[in-house]
DNA sequence: TGATAACCGAGACGGTACGTCCTGTCTTACA
DNA sequence: TGTAAGACAGGACGTACCGTCTCGGTTATCA
């Protein structure tokens, strides 16, 4: 990879201190003036830097803010894995707690909410997405599903990115339109009633 | 009310021509040039119409898009109901399709995308949101559940809440997010999964 | 002149309060907010007054202005006469150091600057204030050196206009342009110099 | 002085070819579209430039017709000089002539009254002006009445600046406010009265 | 060991849109 | 009919950013 580095030709002379310069203003400045007021022009400014050295390096705002969340998440990377306690349900309510109280965290919220907002509206910022950040994080809750799975905890025809997306989206959802609060509880009920099902059982 | 109407005086004066011209305009546009280059100046000239009839009459770009909804829910208003065939996982599925459809035409694509970016960074168009727009199209789909669930179709201590965003919510994500296709087949598999559980059922 | 007002028939409804309440507050406002800033808005808002009634009975802001300093002059008519004590270099210091004070009264500055403005710009004004507020003026400037020149102290063949407009001309410029101190020892160097010449005396 | 241009450094940055043609588009809007309804943002349209542009680099609608001015006389610097024959009487009389010749021109008239207009309401523009446009003009009307004075033409003891004042302040004034017509003939009366004062002669 | 080419900070540039203010016209309700 | 009030279409204000550009200055590679 190294080695390749030069093949891309250009890239080598680019300032790492001026690209993590850059994400991290970012990062900050949507928390503290919110996405609206989100400028690359106060980017560059926070930053110290050239606007030219932001336009030269990313496409859009949208991908800014984007690896900017990917830059968070490069120190934890290594093999992590969702809890298995052999109680699925319990895993499941952990997991989904962890995630609201992430949503709900006043330091992640507008900044998650603007990098959403940018998703929305641009399908290669969307993919960039899919694939670097939700894709691992997904690929992480299958995995817990199918062991239990194996485990003859889940259905056995059960649709994993049905059950995963059944599980996560009314989350998202609720976060996302402050349709409701957003709390443990909430979690929970999710969880039971997506094991169990609408339905009666027996 | 009708009577009561003189004592706020000033809002009598309001043009209704002028008010849905823009409300006309906006959804138009926004559906021709797109969120990000939706602006007010441009909804004015639109409509033909000064940029302080705008802002004397809307706090916001988002509420505008909110009115403009809204007035396209006018005419049908009455009293809508979800089919009740009796067979409530056809009933969901053909609801559910129909989501799909309107998720997937391009006439309401970008608008509704357009308003939930809006809704996503202002609380307040949120709560008018869920009030006017969402609330009772939830209500709709609460009942139908709450019908199901007297007829014993539904476990007795369902969350009736949960359960509709745990059926409406893994669609809704999957369009904002652009998270996969967003096909009849994808309601049908969502539908089954929720009302059967995640659970081997025995 | 009562009678006949009824003649122009619509004129005969017109407010007297409001017309008073329409000027008071341009001449106040003028002197407040400066030229610039003075808008029909806010002479109407100020004067308790519909803007139509101002743009009923006024042609524009400038005849506004003009009216206003008419109604100043209003009280003080009659049969106003500059002083001839027999001695004209006297007499005309004294009117030319009033003058100087005048245009130097913070009162006056910036209503008089507005309307010399409005004239500059407006032939009609223009030729109102050369009738109405000038002229009368200028006749009693004319009238004391008529008399200064039948008692032999001014040249025979003296065109007055000229001699008018060299003695007062200078002050007035002085004071538009800002272009050097308007002080009473300049008003006497003005006079003394109009009345001598520039040549030598013998 | 050149070599000191690069300490203030991001002037040095600026477009000249935007100067010019702000400038030249300021000078010909003003005279098709009058001081009323002349804009920045016309300004702006016509010159080809942001309006930023023109904010970054004058203060005031008047400074940019202030420099529209200088800009037209940049070419004809050099060491003007008044006419001197020898008759005095003569010479005065031609330049008057030329002035109101100048006042009388359809393509300055706009721009000058505009101009006017500005200096005015602002001290800061009416410095500027006195320094850099009226007042090397001023000086040589000056130097001409000294070498008169010198040659016993004028009195000893004249005061330049007030005899300066004396002849052209009532040409001033008449175009300023259109107090009478502005024609050779007044000019020359101007000028024989100045010369001899309003007393009789022996 | 220069030459040279890309990056960098800075920020001017032509533009678009903002949200506010005012214009002159029109409409409503009252006297 | 005149009036106070104020909505309306329109247009300019002065500001903030957009994305492009040009300017010197600084590395870091190759001749």
């Amino acid at each position: 990879m190294t080695t390749l580095r030069k093949a891309s030709s250009n890239a080598a002379r680019r300032s790492e201190a001026s690209r993590q310069a850059i994400l991290t203003a970012a990062f900050d400045l949507v928390n503290e003036v919110g996405y609206a007021k989100l400028s690359i022009e106060g980017i560059a400014a926070r930053a110290g830097v050239g606007k030219q050295t932001i336009y030269r390096w990313w496409p859009s705002k949208g991908m800014v803010l984007f690896d900017a969340f990917l830059m968070l998440g490069e120190g934890s990377d290594g093999e992590a894995v969702l809890p298995d306690t052999g109680d699925l349900e319990a895993d499941l309510k952990a997991v989904l707690r962890a995630t609201v109280a992430e949503l709900n965290d006043p330091r992640y919220d507008e900044p998650m909410r603007a990098l959403n907002t940018e998703i929305m509206h641009d399908p290669a910022l969307a993919a960039a997405y899919a694939e670097r950040l939700d894709g691992p994080m997904k690929e992480l809750k299958r995995q817990r599903l199918r062991d239990a799975q194996r485990a003859g905890q889940l259905a056995d025809d059960l649709d994993l990115d049905v059950a995963v997306e059944m599980l996560w989206g009314p989350l998202l959802n609720r976060w996302l339109q402050r349709g409701g609060p957003l709390t443990s509880e909430y979690a929970d009920a999710v969880v039971e009633t997506a094991l169990n099902g609408l339905r009666p059982r027996r």
